[in-house]
DNA sequence: TGTACATCAGTGAACGCGCGTTCACTGATGTAC
DNA sequence: TGTACATCAGTGAACGCGCGTTCACTGATGTAC
C-alpha cells in the first residue's frame, strides 16, 4: 500500500499510483497543445507519447484507445479553460475582458495555448458520441458559468445566449486563422468583439 | 487536333481534352464531398479517387499532391456556394431566407451537402498559405457579392460585417453539430438566426 | 475503306513510411522475512 | 540490516493496414496514308 498520509511531492517515485496518474496527466496535457496545433487526424499516437517523453508502448496502459484520449484531452482543456475564466473580475467589465482575449490576435496566433474549440471544432463534430458527449458536458459547464457571470438571477435563460456567443467567437477566430490577408483578419476581429458585446448587453439589459 | 465546333456531348470520348477536364471535374466535386463528409486528413487519395471512380494511380496525370486537390476542390466548393447564392431573391427577404436555410436543421445534419467552412474551417486554417489563398480569394468573392446585396450603394464598407455574420453561422453549425444535446442544438440555431440578422439589420440601417 | 502507328487516360503494383494497437520483456521500486 | 521476491510503469519490436507518391504498362481512341 501507498503511504497517503506523507507529502505525495516529498519524492517522486517512478512507482505507484501518484506516479501513475502524474504520468497520465502529463500525457493529457501535451496532447491537448499537439491536437490544437496539428488536428486530431493529424496526431499520431507515437508523437503524442514521444511528446511527453515517453515512447509509443506505453500508451495502453493509460488509456483505452486514441479516442479515449481524446474525449479526455478535450475534457481537460475546456477544464482548463473554465479555470481561466472563474478568476476574471466578475461584472460587465469581466465579460468584456473575457471577449476581448478571446478575439484577440494573441489568440488567433497562438492555438496551441488557446481555445480546443476554436482549434478543433469541426474535427470534434466529427468524432463518435462518446467524444461529442465529454466536450458537451465540459462545454455546459463553462457556459453555465458564463451565464451566471451574465444573469446572476436567471442563468439558465442566458445559457442559449452565452452558448450563441461562443459559437461566434469561435467561428471568427477559426476564419480569422484561414484568412491570408492580415489586415482583413484582424478587422474580422474588431467585428466580432463588437458583435459579440452587442448580444451580450442585449440579453444583460433584458434581464433588468 | 479536337473539333470543338461539334456537340461536345454529342458522345463522350473516353480520348481528348474535354473527357479529361469532365473526369478531373469528377474528382473535384466527389471530392468536395468526401472532404466535408470524413475531414481532409481523414480521406485518403485511394479513397477519394475510388469515390470518381477510378484508381488511385491516375491521381497525378490530375492533380500535382493532395494539398493541390485540396485547393482546388475547396475553391470548387465555394464557388458552387456563391452560384447557389446567386440564384436568391435581392433585398432583406432574399438575405433572411440566406441566413434561415444556413442555420437550418437540414444543413447542420447534412454537412457533406453543406458549406466546406462549417465542415472544414479550422483544417483549412492549418493548411499551408496556397490552401489558405485559394480559401481567401473564393469567400471574399462570396462576401462581396453578399455585400452588394445588403448595402448596394457602399459594398465595399459592408465587407467587415459580412465577413463576421459568416463567421457567427460557420461557428453556430460547427458547435450545433458537436453537441449531444439535440434540443439545445436546435435552440442554437435559432439564436443564431436572431444573432445574425440583428448583425445585418444593423448595418444595413447605417446605409440609409 | 482498311491498316499501321501514335497518343495518352487510366490501371495496378510497388515504394518507404506512419498509423493504431499488441505484447513479451526490462528494470526500478516496494514488500516480506 | 540484508536478501529474495512481487509489482508494474515503461520499452521497443512487431502486427496488418492505409498513407502519399511513382511508374511500367494496357488498351481504347484518333491520325496518317
Amino acid at each position: 500500500m501507498i503511504v497517503l498520509t506523507s507529502g505525495p511531492e516529498d519524492h517522486m517515485a517512478r512507482y505507484g499510483k501518484e506516479h501513475k496518474l502524474a504520468t497520465r496527466q502529463r500525457i493529457i496535457e501535451t496532447a491537448g497543445r499537439r491536437f490544437k496545433r496539428s488536428g486530431i487526424d493529424g496526431s499520431g499516437v507515437a508523437t503524442l507519447m514521444a511528446d511527453a517523453g515517453l515512447t509509443n508502448g506505453a500508451f495502453y496502459a493509460h488509456f483505452e484507445s486514441k479516442e479515449d484520449l481524446v474525449a479526455t484531452a478535450v475534457s481537460d482543456q475546456l477544464r482548463d479553460q473554465r479555470e481561466q475564466l472563474a478568476a476574471v473580475a466578475p461584472g460587465r467589465a469581466g465579460v468584456e475582458q473575457i471577449v476581448r482575449a478571446y478575439l484577440s490576435p494573441e489568440h488567433r496566433d497562438n492555438p496551441e495555448e488557446g481555445c480546443p474549440s476554436a482549434a478543433l471544432l469541426d474535427e470534434i463534430g466529427r468524432c463518435g458520441d462518446p467524444t461529442r458527449q465529454a466536450y458537451t458536458d465540459s462545454l455546459l459547464a463553462i457556459m453555465d458559468d458564463f451565464a451566471a457571470r451574465l444573469a446572476p438571477h436567471d442563468p439558465q435563460s442566458a445559457r442559449t445566449t452565452v452558448l450563441s456567443v461562443y459559437a461566434l467567437m469561435v467561428g471568427t477566430v477559426q476564419l480569422s486563422r484561414a484568412l491570408t490577408d492580415r489586415r482583413l483578419a484582424d478587422d474580422l476581429l474588431e467585428q466580432g468583439i463588437r458583435n459579440a458585446l452587442a448580444v451580450l448587453d442585449g440579453e444583460s439589459a433584458s434581464q433588468e
